[in-house]
DNA sequence: TCCTTCAACTGGCTTGAGCCAGCTGACTGG
DNA sequence: CCAGTCAGCTGGCTCAAGCCAGTTGAAGGA
């Protein structure tokens, strides 16, 4: 079979962990495409079951591979990644669309954009959150709104987003699910907050196991994460969301001019 | 010891993950505390070792644990993130503190930044990076830079950088390691390109081996990748940046205008 | 024709055993 | 007092075996 020439120092796991992640790289297996089973590669390296399956598992962390309990272990395809712009607050995009960034760049991928808001209540901001927000970390209620987004049925990212109490009053953002035309931006600028400036904190990590079941998520895959600020003409900030992505299916794409 | 009640249906490795975590995120177990050790999870749940360590395996991929050989399973201690801030192109920064942003922010944190410059050559730009500088892919020659990032003589990110030939000249982009004051972009100024826009795409992905031994990086912890491309006040491109950071010590800060 | 059944595949998880290699601290001999 | 040794800890990796649970397709009966 594979075997190598004479003896290889490397450890039987990690020969057959390199072994297939060079096939992969190479194209011998495609995007997609089913790797020997378990079995079969323990069989041809001349090793325990337990060691294919070490080897795999570790493919599995490095997100090359999905494993599909009864069917086998495939490739993972990459999907192309939907790039969420610094322009998706831009007025001039709300108004001549209609449609939100987020539903504009799932349709260009040719899927299908859902979004839902699975919740609206108010609660005590987490301390990250009221400190943006300039508000006591102690004694700080804001209106809390949970969104979903999906593709195809398929959750793609989540966002919480924050508003202080004062700021949302008794208008829809304080308890409508729906928003209406224009969306949760437009509503702002009808309080009087019209959005002017943005701060946006990256950061990755795995996801945890919550985020991992909420999200359909496949091991060996990260989380952006996105702590976002939205600030008015005065520099006031009026709102906070965080939002937790599939790091396999989003990214964020960021254009803007280099101040001062 | 830890036995539930009665009968658990979640699955022996699982459970233990599952405690194991909660006594985590309980703070039971603290940041940089040691776990015990497999052979004593083992004996505590009545399970094989093997069940132990699978249990560990998974609290490793959600980058909640380090296992250290011969030493024990210590709560992953995290480090506070460098913010790399969209700032970080800014002419006047670059002029006051004659530092760059890399190195206050490693300062910031009391830790003591290296750079290093370890190759400059002259290849044909990978073809993400040819359509980013508007070249044909099939012949677009560019001055390579490749610079590694230090903190403490850790490695924390690896930033490399392509210039067309055209721009870089035979200037000292073109074949310097050291830049003198005011780095690169002092030199593209000097050459007619300052900088006026930037673009950046985003994405998170787990390492590939390479970089994970490049980097020294744990498992279960993900890259941030940020291809950068820098744009003069015609809106041309003049520099495309490809940086590979190690997620658990870098995030990133944009505070931007809504254009439009 | 259509549906059910079922055998033969797949991965998921566990057991209990063994050997190796890195680390640490105590003990020992100079 | 110091340096070296070594026992006893740690995780790293493998083996061989077994049972479970999804999936699939072919064989067979209504």
């Amino acid at each position: 079979m594979k075997q190598e020439p004479e003896s290889d120092k490397r450890l039987p796991s990690r020969r057959i962990a390199d072994d297939l992640r060079a096939s992969i790289e190479r194209g011998d297996l495609a995007s997609g495409a089913k790797l020997p089973s378990e079995r079969d590669l323990a069989a041809q390296y001349g090793t325990a079951r337990n060691t294919a399956r070490e080897a795999i598992s570790i493919l599995q962390g490095e997100g090359l591979v999905v494993a599909q309990h009864g069917r086998g272990v495939f490739v993972r395809p990459q999907q192309p990644l939907m790039r969420l712009g610094s322009n998706r607050y831009s007025r001039r995009l709300r108004g001549e669309t209609g449609l939100s960034p987020f539903r504009i760049e799932v349709t260009k991928q040719g899927r299908t954009p859902k979004t839902e808001c699975r919740s609206v209540t108010k609660e005590q901001a987490p301390e990250d959150v009221a400190e943006r927000l300039g508000l006591d970390s102690g004694n700080a209620t804001v209106v809390r709104r949970e969104n979903w987004y999906f593709a195809d049925d398929e959750p793609v990212q989540v966002g919480v987003t924050y508003i202080p109490v004062e700021v949302a009053g008794d208008s829809p953002l304080a308890s409508a699910k729906t928003l209406g035309k224009g969306s949760i931006y437009a509503r702002f600028e009808e309080l009087g907050y019209p959005i002017a400036r943005i701060r946006e904190e990256i950061s990755a990590r795995m996801p945890n196991p919550d985020e991992m079941a909420g999200l359909g998520m496949p091991p060996g895959v990260p989380v952006i994460e996105v702590l976002h600020t939205g600030f008015d003409e005065q520099r006031r900030p009026f709102e906070v969301t965080r939002f937790v992505m599939r790091g396999d299916l989003n990214g964020l794409d960021y254009d803007m001019p280099v101040e001062d």
